[in-house]
DNA sequence: ACAAACATGTAACCAGTTACATGATTCA
DNA sequence: TGAATCATGTAACTGGTTACATGTTTGT
């Protein structure tokens, strides 16, 4: 039985690129696909239980006692093919600085100020986490035929983070004029 | 009894503005509010009754028969001012077209492509419903001093589809070099 | 010996969407 | 008179998080 069929795309996509356990199947959706997408636990394990039962990977004991390597099936990729060419799922937005700026009236133009000004500084720290990402991606000797792709999802990353960053300057300098 | 802080912000917000029917209040979120928040009708009703449960707004007889209108009391106000204070509600990433890309190698440089152009249209179209988003502020003349601040979330819209853009122009020039 | 990392799994809870159900008012 | 809009509400479902519970292996 299929749950989500975005936490499938998931799983089975970071099993497209190596057989692995669970638990990395975790860490690579956090330490590669950290910027753009995230899964817990409680969905990571049902998840390949199901895809499993299914067929789409099969599970096979591990170095350790106790532990699996799951494998992608040839239904499984193709399974995957289908959930990557299908539609995007977009999810509602929710930006909560965004609606503290929308009533900044009520909040008094020095508090927004200063969440512009945090906003500011994460979006520096984040800059950083690109360069480490990038970094990282480079580092892998395996998976040559992915790496120009990877390399792509971390531009995007930097390109909306600069766009933030251009945005919180003007802000910040629009405020000094705004009544108070 | 409240339900979730994020809806009750939300809605405490929009009738901070001016009274309202839980009808206008969906209404003012999604053409005010919509691009970067989303209610939907499930969610403001309950949190209507609730919040007049709890006496953060006082409901009274609208001009239709059977309808409301829902009005901001001192101590909404309050709480309001409490929840635009405290930190915000970050929601996990899910970006679909990220995924696709960096599992780009999967689905191939062509359909990753259309993808991308797919994207870079809907961003243009974005650029032009700010437009029509600033169009539709400048014209309130009401609410005079709220407007500073809600153009500043209509700039952001603008600098983060403009980012989106640059890496849609970047993307697509760099792909026509990668191995098909 | 101990801590950190590896590893698996479940149960309770919660936020939120969708679809359904109903009816009044306005305007063409 | 009929369609569009205004208006209110509920119930079922689902996707997802968090916390709990447990145990092994590796490295210091």
């Amino acid at each position: 039985m299929a749950r989500s069929s975005q936490t499938d795309l998931a799983v089975l996509a970071v099993l497209s690129v190596a057989p692995m356990s669970g638990y990395a199947v975790r860490e690579a959706i956090r330490d590669q696909l950290g910027h753009f997408w995230s899964e817990s636990f409680g969905q990571i394990y049902p998840t390949l239980s199901s895809l499993t039962a299914d067929g789409l990977v099969s599970k096979h004991p591990g170095e350790r006692s106790g532990s699996s390597v799951f494998v992608l099936t040839p239904a499984g990729r193709e399974r995957l093919l289908d959930l990557l060419r299908a539609p995007e799922v977009t999810s509602p937005p929710r930006n909560g600085l965004m609606m503290r700026v929308f009533f900044g009236h009520t909040l008094g133009p020095d508090a927004v100020a200063a969440l512009i000004e945090e906003a500011r500084q994460q979006a520096l720290t984040q800059l950083a986490t690109f360069d480490a990402i990038a970094a990282m991606m480079a580092d892998e000797d395996d998976h040559r035929e992915h790496q120009p792709y990877w390399a792509l999802t971390v531009s995007a990353g930097r390109h909306s983070t600069l766009g933030a960053l251009a945005w919180c300057d003007e802000a910040l300098e629009a405020l000094t004029t705004f009544p108070r």
